[in-house]
DNA sequence: CTTATACATCAATGAAAGTTGATTTGTAGG
DNA sequence: CCTACAAATCAACTTTCATTGATGTATAAG
């Protein structure tokens, strides 16, 4: 099986890990994601209803992005961002990968 | 049904996720993590295989501790870390809260 | 070609987070 | 007591991140 024959102690890939916490590790973004639960928005609709500025925003709006948690679509002069399902099952399996291995609870004592 | 009274688009605790994730969202705490999934250790263990030196580590310890991702306890001088198996099912709830709800497309323009 | 709208990008600033070395605290042993 | 060791805490500094206002860019309409 792929499990016994991996490094146990390995994360996937801990720099993608870092970025895609990090882009979840702030107010404003999980706003922005709890609005676009509700299907795609364009940016002065998220304006509107977080109450925030268009820089603001739109900073915002490019971690999330750079992160791959939503996606853009152009239409006319409006852009419409919505969340991308399949990062949140990547999130899903970097959650679960850091399940405590139940074996192996101690080999040596190093210090 | 309980989803069913919930007000749809709200996260179980806005704060609360920002903290978990602003925890895990630093590549040495994934590392210590990483190297908790074998078992509790000790600080002196984890300086050794991370390579870290001991305030720094002190300090990103404290970070996973005070967002309930890790436990200590002592014995006699050392001070042991573990993963907190419950902050990782709350973890798991809260990634999945995210997931979009598929009803609801859109129900006006605000634009 | 001009103007207006929707949004991105930039530069400056302020705030928060991480690093380092020094000091402090707690525990164990002589 | 005194010393040694494990680890926490602190202060100074650096880096990284978020906010703001101004400017740039793309699209659409007259």
């Amino acid at each position: 099986m792929y499990s016994v024959v991996m490094k146990e102690s390995m994360l996937i890939n801990p720099a993608r890990a870092v970025e895609l916490f990090h882009a979840l590790a702030d107010q404003t973004r999980l706003q922005i994601l709890d609005e676009l639960k509700g299907g795609e928005r364009c940016v002065c609709e998220l304006m509107d209803c977080l109450d925030a500025g268009q820089s603001r925003l739109s900073f915002h709006l490019k971690v999330l992005k750079d992160a791959g948690i939503i996606t853009d679509r152009r239409e006319g002069r409006w852009m419409y961002y919505a969340v991308n399902t399949e990062t949140f099952a990547e999130l899903d399996e970097l959650v679960d990968s850091f399940k405590q291995t139940k074996r192996s609870r101690r080999t040596t004592a190093r210090c």
